[in-house]
DNA sequence: GTCTATAGGATGATAGAC
DNA sequence: GTCTATCATCCTATAGAC
């Protein structure tokens, strides 16, 4: 797995005209303009406008993966868990927001067993943030909800930080998580 | 401003392709053939695809606009027109879940002047919503966060409520409203 | 590694018959 | 109001020269 730095070049260069237009709306003429050559160029550095998305999307959904997986197997209790969950998404929203985007929005432009895995990690992703939730309510330490309105209320939450954290960006990452954390766990009254 | 039936239609069927591949993805024929005709025929009801577009994302902005001019200038507390704006977040999902779609993800494909009238009006609608927050917080009815992860974290639910409610759409529309509003103002600990 | 040239197909939209 | 036929343009991708 071996990645040239051009072709990082092309990946990143694509995954902000993405983040801005849709993958749908950025040809390969605008991506190859944005870094001063041909279209047909970058065919030497990949195989093709799909695997860009798929590196984009399966790359990061591949991160959250192994993030949830060791947050998840931990000693830590229902509510501290959520607080590094909250946490994780803020750091992989600080730094990498375009491939965030690709992955919220673009995702449904994969295609075969590319599509197939990411539906998959999506659905293990989330299935157990709701254990999580469900552990921390039988436990008491979170009050009885419904528990997919908790888990949407969050996620929606921090899925779609990336589209705020650009426009707000000066403040400071720590500030963020510690109101973000109070905020999704005690609410604001 | 009479709209045919027919025009109607066209605009309904593209909402809901809209919704699930996104502007850019449906063509004219995917349209046309959804309702058995010709691509050629929709331009007897419609200007252009362009057209379906601004009427799906302008109309709900307009109405997203007049809800909160009416909760903003009522005499309600700032919690209680918070309460409002989310039960009126949760209306608006349950009965126009395409156009918020298309009012989400896809508003950056509007041209000229209409795309910079519905920035003007989601501006203003959050600032809108800022106000509000912040009369809470010099009111002490809200808690002294920073009000910009108060307003992100409520709007970003609310504004993605649609992707969920689908999934989840069983849940009773009054128990979503009475959970959703504990949970973002009261939070889950 | 980049170029020119081009294939092969999809796209939004129009003209004009019925 | 729908059709067929078509245009002009854009798209991803390939072949082969340099």
């Amino acid at each position: 797995m071996k990645v040239s730095v051009r072709k990082r070049e092309i990946i990143k260069v694509a995954s902000q005209l993405f983040k801005d237009k849709g993958y749908n709306a950025v040809s390969m003429r605008d991506i190859a303009l944005e870094l001063g050559i041909k279209a047909a160029s970058l065919y030497n550095h990949i195989e093709g406008k799909q695997e860009i998305l798929s590196i984009l999307v399966l790359d990061l959904a591949k991160e959250f993966t192994l993030g949830m997986n060791k947050i998840a197997s931990s000693e830590l209790s229902p509510t501290q868990k959520i607080e590094q969950l909250i946490e994780m998404h803020i750091d992989i929203t600080v730094t990498q927001s375009e491939a965030l985007a690709a992955l919220n929005n673009d995702w449904m432009h994969l295609e075969g067993e590319d599509l197939k895995s990411f539906i998959e990690m999506r659905d293990d992703y989330e299935e157990n943030f709701r254990s999580i939730i469900k552990a921390g309510i039988a436990n008491k330490e979170i009050k009885n909800y419904h528990p997919e309105v908790i888990l949407f209320s969050i996620l929606s939450t921090l899925r779609t930080l990336y589209l705020w954290y650009q426009k707000r960006g000066k403040l400071d990452v720590n500030v963020l998580k510690k109101d973000m954390v109070a905020v999704l766990l005690k609410g604001i009254i």
